[in-house]
DNA sequence: CAAAACTGTTTCCGTAGGACACAGTGTACG
DNA sequence: CGTACACTGTGTCCTACGGAAACAGTTTTG
């Protein structure tokens, strides 16, 4: 094995062996199988044993198809953040499609939540992953967005995703601003001299509390006024 | 001992010991310590053992003073990310406050990049991590917003901070614009008909292109609408 | 001076990722 | 048709990690 790298796997037109006994396994099915652990036990459930066991094979054999756990980690990413969303015809706009693209990719990483550590810092991005920033580009194309500008509201609406998601995927149960609230409350309590505006914030019943609609409407009507703006 | 939280030993006032032998560490030299070595060789070179050869200790003597790695991993970030930014006489305005609140705290972020990691999901938050909090909070009062759309408003500046901090930490040299440039790019040669418009964007060389100013700009536009709004 | 409290150390264990050599299996070629 | 080769899955071994438990030395308190 010529040690394929995790760009070649998850890229590269996968080409079954000629010789040698029919391989038992392949490798969907061992990043499903990876896939389905992460989703019921985290990442860290997600062992080279644990993988092996679902598969009804021995821990060594998957090295027969992956070098190591990080390219498995990087097939079950790209395979769990999946296709782009299909671009629907019915909604036209850049706006309503941001917006739509925003919260599809927000219940993908709910659906997967540890996919939030696995899509950080240096790593090989799959075909699925980079699809969904062609997506985020067509919808911005044409509105007279400069090519920069259109990959940085993409990266805008990313991070305000990615967090949110966050924040909900670590409170399974009830809305994240709610558990905020008992948690910094907690800590809050006893010590409001010391953080007086954040006690009086968090006291504050008023207004919407979205975190996640909130942050997608200003992001997209920073980006509103730079689509309306005269070109230069 | 009294197996003590992590959320104790954040808080609580440190007691000296009134028996026994004098503790030859403290929870400040061992956090420092887990921060040098974080600094310069990541998150994954944090183990029990290399903090204690760092203080010349046997590696469970640690565990005297730290229940465990999560604790000390509390303790760390804690200590890098350094108290809130003194709130500065001199610049006047909810904008201008919350822009530099931004930049500073990307700076910190940039300075030790590992706490990108370790302030995710379910964690306990210290002292200086809230101070953050009352520090953004406090240059949003008073603005006419409610007590969630300020939370709101903190949450999604540190959702676009901590995003391209990531970014820039994962490409240490050269602009971060560039180095996603080059692997993109790499990725996309040979596949132009299968990412279009993201390909165009890419060539694109106009306008700016600085992703943190921008998405600043737009989340902050955002919230100005919000400010300049007629009480209701 | 002895008991108690606290320190740092030694030893041990389970689990993780992974290297390596081995034996079985199927195809291609002489 | 048989043998060499490519390929598969397996068993064994190693290193490193976090952590438990018991131990020995040190300092204060009664």
């Amino acid at each position: 094995m010529a040690a394929k790298t995790a760009i070649t796997l998850l890229w590269e037109q996968r080409t079954a062996p000629k010789r040698g006994p029919k391989p038992t396994l392949s490798l969907d099915a061992i990043a499903a199988a990876g896939v389905e652990i992460a989703d019921a036990g985290g990442l860290a459930a997600v062992t080279m044993q644990q993988v092996a066991e679902r598969l009804d094979v021995t821990k060594m054999a998957l090295y027969r198809y992956v070098p190591g756990k990080v390219e498995l980690v990087a097939l079950m990413t790209d395979l769990a953040i999946g296709e782009p969303p299909r671009p629907d015809a019915t909604t036209t706009g850049w706006r309503p499609k941001l917006d739509a693209w925003a919260r599809q990719m927000f219940d993908r990483f709910l659906a997967h939540p540890w996919a939030l550590e696995t899509t950080v810092g240096h790593r090989a991005i799959g075909p699925n992953e980079l699809g969904w920033m062609e997506a985020a580009t067509a919808a911005l194309t044409g509105t007279g967005l400069a090519g920069p500008e259109i990959l940085d509201t993409a990266a805008t609406l990313t991070g305000h995703v990615r967090l949110i998601a966050q924040q909900v995927a670590a409170a399974p149960s009830g809305a994240p601003e709610q558990v905020l609230g008992e948690t910094v409350g907690g800590l809050l309590a006893g010590r409001e001299d010391r953080f007086p505006t954040l006690t009086a914030a968090m006291a504050d019943k008023g207004g919407e509390d979205n975190a996640f609609d909130f942050g997608l409407r200003c992001i997209l009507d920073g980006v509103q006024l730079l689509v309306g703006r005269p070109r230069q």
